[in-house]
RNA sequence: CGGGGUGUAGCGCAGUCUGGUUAGCGCGCAUGGUUUGGGACCAUGAGGUCGGCGGUUCGAAUCCGCCCACCCCGACCA
C-alpha cells in the first residue's frame, strides 16, 4: 500500500493511491456539491507573503524554508491561507463577488518535530484545503454550517462515523473552530465528552465545572516548616489536607519569557489554554536555571513576594480559601493563604484541564473521554488574515470592508489511514466498497486448466463492461496463497473460479466480511455483483 | 529539543559482551521438477560498503571516538 522514503515521508503504491484517489473523488464530489470551486495553488511559496501576516512566526520550525538563486527566500507552504487571500485581495472588489467557496486538493508540507503512526502524522500529505469568503459573519456562519454536513457526508461515505468536537484553533488562527474526530484508541487525540448534552471538544479546549474546595472566613497567614515536601502530594499528605485546598505553581517560558503559572493542587494545567491566555506562540517548561535564576525555590514556590514575573493563574484559585502554598523558602510552605488578600496575579483565567469525571459544563452531567483520530479541522477565521493582507470588498454603500473567512481542512492520507484503522481484522483490511482500490477480487484457481482460464478472462471482461473495478490475480498460486492474500488485500468481493466451481457452471462468491463462501449460477453472476456490493 | 532503543542480503533476525577460518538462519527471489480449495515440497543458484568516517590491533561486524539514519515515549497538528 505505502512505503515509507525517510521520516514522515511516504511513497503510495499502486493500491494505496488507487485508494486514495478514491477518498479524494469523494471529497471532490462533496465540495462541488456544497457550491465550491476546485482551483490549485503553488507549493513554492514567497516568504513576504508569509511575513505580511506574521504567521511565520507561529508555524516557526514547522515551516520548510529554502532560498532561490537570487536569495530570495521561500517556503513550502504548510497551508494556503496567505496564497488564497492575496490571490482574493486582487480578484474581488465587491460584495456581488461573494460568497466565493474555492478548494483545492494539494500537498503541504509541515516539518513536524516528530512524525508518527505511518500516515497519521507525517511532514508531506495532501489535504484538501477549503476557503469560504463572505460579507459578513451571517454568510460565514451559513458557510461554516454548509461545511460541517458535507464533512459528514464525505466521512459516512467513507465508512467512518465522525464526530463534531470543539477545538482550540492553534497556528491557524481565528476565534471558532471545530474538530472532525473518528473515534479510536490508537488515535492521538483526547475528546472530552457529555452523554446526556452531547457536549465534545477537544481535551486542549475542553471545560468543565471546577468544584468548590472551601467555603470559609479566611484566616491568618502561617508558616509551617515542610522537610523535604516538595510535591503536591507529600505536602498535601504531610499536612493533613486535600489537594484541592493547595495551590500548585508551575513555570513556564513563553516566547523567551518567564511565567509563573498558578493553579489549585487537585487540577492540572492545560498548556494549549495557557498558551493562549498568554498570546504566546512558543510555549515549554522553564527549566530549572531559570527557575533558580529569577529567584524562586522549586517545590515551594510561592505567589506572595514574587516580583518581576508575570503570574497567571486559574480560576480555580478563587474557588476556595485558607490555601497551602510555597513560602518560597525551601522545606516551608504556608497555611491560610487567600488569593486577592495575600497576593495578586496578572491574569485569572481558564488555564484547567478538564478530566473525565468532571463535571460538563453545558448539563453538569459526569463528563466522559476517549481517544480519537482527528480526520478534518474548520475555522472560522474571521477578518485577522484580510485586514492584515488587505483584501477588501466594497459593500452597497460603497464602503470598504475585510472579508470575512473560513476555512475547512481535511488531510486525505490520514482520512485513509484512519478508514484503515476502523476497517481491519487479524486477516487484513476491510475496505468499504466506496474506497477500495478495486471492487472486486477475480481469484482464478488451477491456472493450468484452459477453462477456467477462458471462463475467469469472460468474467473479467463483463464485470469490466458493467462498470467494476476488477483485479484479477493471474498468478500460478495455490488457493492458500490466494486466499490468504485476498484476505490481506480486503477488496469488498472475492469471486474464485476453479474446476470444482464450473463443474456447476458456477462462480464462488464471497464478502470480506463473511465467513463462507457460496455458489453463483455464472450467467447471473454479474448481476448478483451489483446487489451485493451495494449492500456492502 | 529531552529521555530510551535499533542499524548485519529485498524483509525479519542471530552473531558483538569474551576481536581470530570463507559472516550465518528463516522468509522472499531465480532456474528445473513434483504439487495445488486456506500461507506445498525437492534440487540448484543469485544476492552483503556488517549505517558512515576515523582510531586501537598482526587481525575489527565485534573494542574506542565522532557523525548519520530510523523507531518508541514526551512538548506540535490535517
Amino acid at each position: 500500500m505505502i512505503q515509507q522514503v525517510a521520516s514522515g515521508i511516504y511513497s503510495y503504491l499502486p493500491l494505496g493511491w488507487r485508494a486514495l484517489r478514491k477518498i479524494e473523488d469523494i471529497v471532490r464530489q462533496e465540495m462541488n456539491r456544497a457550491g465550491g470551486q476546485e482551483l490549485m495553488m503553488p507549493v513554492l511559496q514567497p516568504l513576504e507573503l508569509w511575513q505580511e501576516t506574521g504567521r511565520h512566526l507561529a508555524f516557526g520550525k514547522s515551516m520548510f524554508t529554502l532560498s532561490d538563486r537570487r536569495e530570495r527566500k521561500l517556503c513550502l507552504g504548510p497551508t494556503h491561507e496567505e496564497v488564497l487571500t492575496d490571490m482574493v485581495r486582487r480578484n474581488v472588489q465587491s460584495y456581488r463577488d461573494l460568497p466565493l467557496l474555492l478548494y483545492q486538493i494539494q500537498t503541504k508540507f509541515r516539518d513536524e518535530p516528530r512524525p508518527r503512526g505511518g500516515l497519521m502524522r507525517v511532514r508531506e500529505f495532501t489535504m484538501k484545503d477549503l476557503y469560504s469568503l463572505d460579507a459578513d459573519e451571517e454568510g460565514l456562519d451559513q458557510n461554516y454550517r454548509k461545511m460541517i454536513q458535507a464533512y459528514s457526508d464525505i466521512y459516512s461515505r467513507c465508512g467512518l462515523s465522525s464526530l463534531l468536537v470543539e477545538a482550540d484553533s492553534g497556528a491557524i488562527g481565528g476565534k471558532d473552530s471545530h474538530e472532525f474526530m473518528v473515534i479510536a484508541d490508537s488515535g492521538e487525540d483526547v475528546v472530552i465528552h457529555c452523554n446526556r448534552c452531547h457536549y465534545a471538544a477537544n481535551v486542549e479546549k475542553a471545560q468543565s465545572i471546577k468544584s468548590k474546595a472551601a467555603d470559609e472566613d479566611p484566616l491568618p497567614l502561617e508558616e509551617v516548616a515542610t522537610p523535604g515536601m516538595k510535591t503536591i502530594d507529600e505536602v498535601a499528605g504531610f499536612l493533613g489536607v486535600p489537594p484541592s485546598r493547595t495551590l500548585k505553581a508551575v513555570f513556564y517560558a513563553a516566547d523567551g519569557e518567564l511565567v509563573f503559572a498558578l493553579i489549585r493542587g487537585d487540577l492540572e494545567i492545560n498548556e494549549v489554554k495557557l498558551r493562549n491566555t498568554l498570546k504566546a506562540s512558543e510555549l515549554r517548561l522553564a527549566s530549572e536555571a531559570e527557575v533558580q535564576g529569577a529567584g524562586l525555590v522549586a517545590g515551594s514556590a510561592s505567589p506572595i513576594g514574587v516580583s518581576g514575573i508575570k503570574i497567571v493563574a486559574d480560576d480555580s484559585i478563587t474557588l476556595g480559601a485558607n490555601f497551602v502554598a510555597g513560602a518560597n523558602k525551601p522545606d516551608v510552605h504556608l497555611r491560610n493563604v487567600n488569593p486577592r488578600r495575600d497576593f495578586a496575579v496578572d491574569l485569572l483565567a481558564d488555564i484547567a484541564a478538564a478530566r473525565a469525571g468532571e463535571a460538563c459544563p453545558r448539563c453538569g452531567d459526569q463528563l466522559l473521554s476517549t481517544r480519537s483520530i482527528e480526520v478534518g479541522h474548520i475555522f472560522k477565521l474571521g477578518t485577522f488574515l484580510s485586514e492584515k493582507l488587505g483584501a477588501l470588498f466594497l459593500d452597497q454603500d460603497g464602503v470598504s470592508h475585510p472579508i470575512v473567512m473560513g476555512c475547512y481542512g481535511i488531510g486525505i492520507g490520514r482520512l485513509l489511514a484512519a478508514i484503515v484503522e476502523l476497517n481491519h481484522d487479524e486477516r487484513g483490511i476491510m475496505w468499504p466498497a466506496t474506497v477500495a482500490p478495486y471492487h472486486i477480487y477475480l481469484c482464478p484457481l488451477y491456472m493450468d486448466n484452459p477453462q477456467v482460464i477462458s471462463v475467469a478472462e469472460k468474467l473479467y471482461g463483463e464485470l469490466e463492461a458493467a462498470g467494476w473495478e476488477v483485479l484479477f490475480d493471474d498468478r500460478r498460486e495455490s488457493p492458500g496463497v490466494k486466499f490468504n492474500d485476498a484476505d490481506l488485500l480486503g477488496l469488498p468481493l472475492r469471486l474464485t473460479i476453479s474446476p470444482r466451481t464450473l463443474e456447476s457452471q458456477s462462480v464462488e462468491v464471497k464478502g470480506r466480511g463473511q465467513k463462507e463462501a457460496r455458489l453463483l449460477p455464472l450467467e447471473t453472476a454479474v448481476a448478483t455483483v451489483k446487489e451485493l456490493l451495494a449492500s456492502s
